[in-house]
DNA sequence: TCAAGGTGCTAATTCGAATTATTACAGGGT
DNA sequence: ACCCTGTAATAATTCGAATTAGCACCTTGA
């Protein structure tokens, strides 16, 4: 195999010393650093004849700069059973990386250790990229409290909660969406309110409960939590509002309703909050709110541009978009 | 923020040398090397209160390799409308990848000229990984020939022509999978069959016409090429078979077909050649092929592995899988 | 003619870990 | 006292690129 050229062989080639090569190639002129025009031309024509990139690896090595960009999921990226979820995330994260000027490092590498990735590995690359952007609905705490006692550069697309420090992350303001969604149904009459869902693990499992209990609470109405519920359970517990976390549990009871040759939202109304970590059926229209993952990945590895030239710690929430749906009345 | 620890750091702390540590932390036994085994555990001790790991860009830069896997494409990967056609690749790719122990790295940094990226521009970082996938129906033929003239491992997915020597690839037999189809229509008494599509350009068009074509004459049938195809042109000349590369071409006259109330397959039969760079309609059941996406991409990066290990020129056509469908007969 | 000042380049060092060559020292034999 | 052998550790070098200090050469001007 053809070993890879190194400024040295530029150097040679161009009849120079391999410290020219490098001002050369970084176009370096502060600092009373001079280069004659011919020279300079000389060695960018050799540079151009033979394509010579500089080994990202030495670079780094030396100024910690190398414009790759990691993405670490805890699970694969394209297996197609969870590609509706993360490819909205990957397209914002591509595009923005193309418009930084880097490339995208995807850690397929890590071991899946009990089906979970870790980032911390024995042989831990994280440290390839400049830094890294991580997606996962979940996110292991001891890890996030690692990279940031480490200082590794990074940014997490969801909010997090501190470990051992301040997380830096975009998210979704899901707080705002489902208090958005309970007073939605105040104002068409709703009194009785259930949520659906774990309410619980995840920061934004939590962050949709709290949302729905500060709303209740504010409009002095009946808010109850459950994990699971059925239909029977809804109807007699007098609920006329049941707002799901699963896109797939909101559109079951839906159903379950209709077969039963109750009116959605006549008899009930149904919300969802956007969590579609399983498959959905789409002929359901329910009404819920959009959460903005194209843009999440896009402000994410801008944030972590930012990290990375000002060492600031970015937490931001985007707001979700309202989805009419059919399903509230 | 925190400098992160060196090996210098644990040695100091130890009251031994770098060199020291760096033997038991890969547990170098061999070669002559001993260490006393009082010292190995004082170090080891060290390491563990300080949750020392080794830099592995340090480490990368030693062992000349990076265990990074690039992946080239005309496009952007992730956007939804090109999700349908390249995710199967790059799952394979992901999947192998791992197997590997290799990360991917997306060239995104390539920045599109007229719409198209090239592979090789001002500051191609191509070099940037161990190798490369190249993925894309057409490739262009310089970016391709400089590729193999400069001797940069890499693999491409669909079978390419030689440019300026042989291409490394793994394609799909698209000559068997059409010649099949036709096989099979000839063997239901059809006599009087019509390519639609453009046949050239891309080689996986012209291995289809070309599949096509021999078909055709060995069976001593009548076949007709034309790019583009209304169904009154095809029945005014007819045709009892149609073969179309586009599956939406392809569903769009099995329909235009219904809606004139022409029974297909009674009245005419409809075969697709498995291009779906456009959406296509799923409601059609259109009898053709299946393109083994997944497997290529897998099978490219282990192509791409033997590259690189051996500095073959590996050239793989994988079957395609016959589906029936419901529109032959 | 010699210092002053500018120009164009290079030698040497740095980054962190892996590896090779080498040294230091203890103990045993003659 | 001397050599030899084994053991345990270290000094020095390597990887490829970036950076800094400084060397050699050329003009000027007095």
């Amino acid at each position: 195999m053809a070993k890879r050229l190194t400024q040295q062989d530029i150097a040679r080639m161009a009849g120079v010393s391999q410290a020219t090569v490098s001002l050369v190639l970084n176009n370096r002129t502060d600092g009373g650093v001079r280069i004659a025009p011919e020279t300079r031309a000389r060695v960018l024509e050799v540079i151009r004849r033979t394509g010579y990139v500089a080994n990202p690896i030495a670079r780094r090595l030396h100024d910690q700069r190398n414009r790759i960009l990691g993405v670490f999921t805890y699970e694969a990226v394209f297996p197609s059973t969870r590609a509706d979820f993360y490819q909205p995330f990957l397209e914002g994260i591509e595009e923005q990386a193309e418009v930084a000027g880097c490339d995208l490092l995807l850690f397929t590498s890590a071991k899946a250790t009990e089906g979970k990735r870790r980032i911390f590995s024995d042989d831990s690359r994280i440290r390839l990229a400049d830094g890294c952007v991580l997606l996962g609905r979940s996110i292991d705490r001891d890890d996030l409290a690692q990279l940031v006692s480490e200082g590794i550069p990074f940014v997490s697309i969801g909010r997090r909660d501190d470990a051992g420090g301040p997380v830096p992350h975009v998210g979704a303001d899901y707080v705002s969406a489902v208090r958005n969604l309970v007073d939605r149904a105040v104002a068409l009459g709703h009194r009785e309110f259930v949520y659906v869902g774990a309410g619980t693990g995840a920061e934004s499992s939590a962050d949709r409960l709290r949302g729905f209990k500060q709303a209740v609470a504010a409009h002095r109405v009946a808010g109850t939590h459950v994990q699971f519920a059925g239909l029977d359970q809804v109807l007699d517990a007098g609920i006329t509002a049941v707002l799901t976390e699963e896109v797939s549990d909101g559109a079951a009871l839906v159903l379950a309703a209709r077969e039963r040759g109750l009116s959605v939202p006549g008899d009930l109304s149904v919300m969802t909050l956007g969590a579609a970590t399983r498959p959905a059926p789409d002929d359901v229209a329910l009404t819920g709110f959009r959460i903005p993952r194209r843009e999440m990945g896009r402000r994410a590895v801008q944030a972590l541009t930012e990290v990375l030239e000002h060492g600031t710690t970015p937490r931001e929430l985007l707001a979700c978009e309202f989805v009419a749906g059919t399903t509230l009345g």
